[in-house]
DNA sequence: GATGAATGAGCCTTCATTCAT
DNA sequence: TATGAATGAAGGCTCATTCAT
């Protein structure tokens, strides 16, 4: 199986699942999205379950690529946090399959694979991961933090907003004004000058 | 078909379709959990469609029964009205249909049934009406107020704060503080001093 | 089971088949036809199949009575035959599933009970047969027939001229002219004069 | 779909539609018979209803053509009226829905579908119109003669007839001495030289 | 006896999956 | 490797039949 078939299915996978949801979507449409015979399909992937959790996959490596930390490093930490994070969800309405893994849905169609689920979920907070290890590099957060920790917090306020994102209404405008508050109380609070007295 | 009976359906239809997915839901396991066999459905409804939306509709029934208003008239409407929110949105993880509901899942799984969806909506906003009723009634209310869409408003609060919820995690607090500040203003906004002065 | 009752119910099954056919007709819509509850059908017949001979049987009877023989014994045997055969025909479209009895659509709905068919046939030729047998009692009838076999005979007639019947179209007054004939010949045939000479 | 397997598909369709009537007539049974899997009758069709729509007409074609004319131009058109009514009434025997074609069981197994029922029919009268088209050309019918009506007063006198047929009994040699007289009576009326004068 | 709610086998139809080509 | 015809399990729905009242 060529690699750009490869991802030409998953592709067109990600496609008709976000438009149809897991169930409803069908081989067939797939296929035909794909510009592929069925039976191809079965090249790539072994099952229905497994296009899904590949598809969702591709989506979050795309998602990241797309939202890839840049190496300024004059920039500080606080900022490029809030940032990452406004980016991450401004970005992902063009990846709703990652809508999907961070809010849970995937969770109710896939109960059994609850750990693809938290796999997927692991890799999608690579790039505030990877932001938080830089950050501790440089000594610019407290030291007593588990890094993995907060990477869930933080994908936890995406998960959240981006929800409020998919309501374009009236609070909106609330929201975001909400949201600068919290980002900035959230990164303050990590701030190295914060760290916890040690207890003597 | 006794009333009873009809609600155990419905409550067993509730439960799986909450569990399941609609789609993946299936009468069989519906007349299962109901206890009953899977023709006896069909004696409270006419199709899984239909199963579906009374299903709903129950829930928001129950629902709102859960959030009936209180006949306490010495509390200021702002109180009021910031308690019913609360109360609603804390309420409503008991009733996961009405979640769908609100937040528009419904609408992905019956595209066709707009119109009843709008009318289970509608019915979903009967006490926080009543309650801008009686504040209309009472004159604590800006009498320029078109009371069906402050309530329209206000459910749209409660269906993006519901998302929120969903996240049992440690962004709890921080939202909570953020949903007073919103409430506040919400309320404050409505009260009867702030009416916009006549055109002369 | 009061045989009003019953002959009630089985009246109502013979027009909900004549209206729907055997399979299509429900016992739902039959029970309401009656105006009995689905339940009593079961009190009156054993099964759906049951019901189906129960109701051709009657119609079979009500069809023999409409059509008995008159006690004039001062008519010709041909005469006579001929009004028989004239009159049940002309009478069998109130009695539809007699038609089907004679026609053979009754063996395609019941292919397992063939034996019912025959026995319903045999009786839907009482009165024919016992024309014959005056017949034959006064001498009027060539003494080599087999009675029954020439009341098969004349039954067949009936059942082909039925189906023509059944095309209410610019064929009938041609059939019918040949219908005078057919059934004129046959009854001369039947004629003791015309008895077949010993051979010797 | 292979024109071979769907045609397998639809005589097996014809042999058990033949044997047990449509409502009778289960899909499971149907597959069996054309020795194909269930899902497999669903390539060839998209529902019952065209399954024995499609069926009756693949009968109907090849009735027609075991029964195509010849281009015999010696013989007089008489004669070979006569010979074709009488072969295709014979041949009927061997295509049993063309008889419910012809004889309305069609009409009440799909009232709904009365257009192709009349499609149907009008295809089944194809072989008659052509001969009397080449009547009419070769100047041996009267001109004054709509060739499509008298296709269907054909087509009814051998509705009628087949009916007859049904019955292989004792009748069978009274009526084909009746349909020689009727045919004939028909085909001469049909004559040139009785053509209408013109009204002046 | 009479009722009709309840049952569950059986039907048509869909679609994930397989496999011969 | 790629295809798509073929498969058959599973699902929504109907309706003949049963049985507690």
């Amino acid at each position: 199986m060529n690699s750009d078939k490869r991802a030409q299915i998953l592709i067109a996978a990600a496609q008709v699942f976000a438009r149809q949801g897991y169930k409803k979507a069908s081989i067939d449409e797939i296929a035909e999205e794909a510009g592929v015979a069925k039976g191809t399909i079965y090249l790539a992937v072994r099952s229905k379950t497994e296009l899904y959790e590949q598809a969702v996959g591709l989506e979050v490596e795309a998602w990241l690529h797309a939202n890839r930390l840049s190496e300024r490093a004059d920039v500080p930490l606080a900022t490029l946090l809030e940032a990452q994070l406004t980016d991450e969800v401004a970005s992902v309405v063009d990846f709703p399959l990652v809508t999907w893994l961070l809010t849970g849905e995937f969770r109710r169609v896939l109960p059994e694979r609850g750990e693809s689920l938290e796999a997927l979920r692991r890799r999608a907070r690579a790039n505030l991961l990877e932001l938080l290890r830089r950050g501790a590099r440089s000594g610019r957060l407290r030291r007593d933090l588990d890094l993995e920790e907060v990477a869930v917090l933080l994908q936890d306020l995406e998960a959240a907003t981006l929800l409020f994102h998919n309501h374009g209404d009236a609070l909106e405008d609330a929201h975001f004004h909400r949201w600068d508050t919290t980002v900035s109380a959230l990164v303050e609070g990590l701030d190295a000058s914060r760290e916890a007295a040690p207890d003597y």
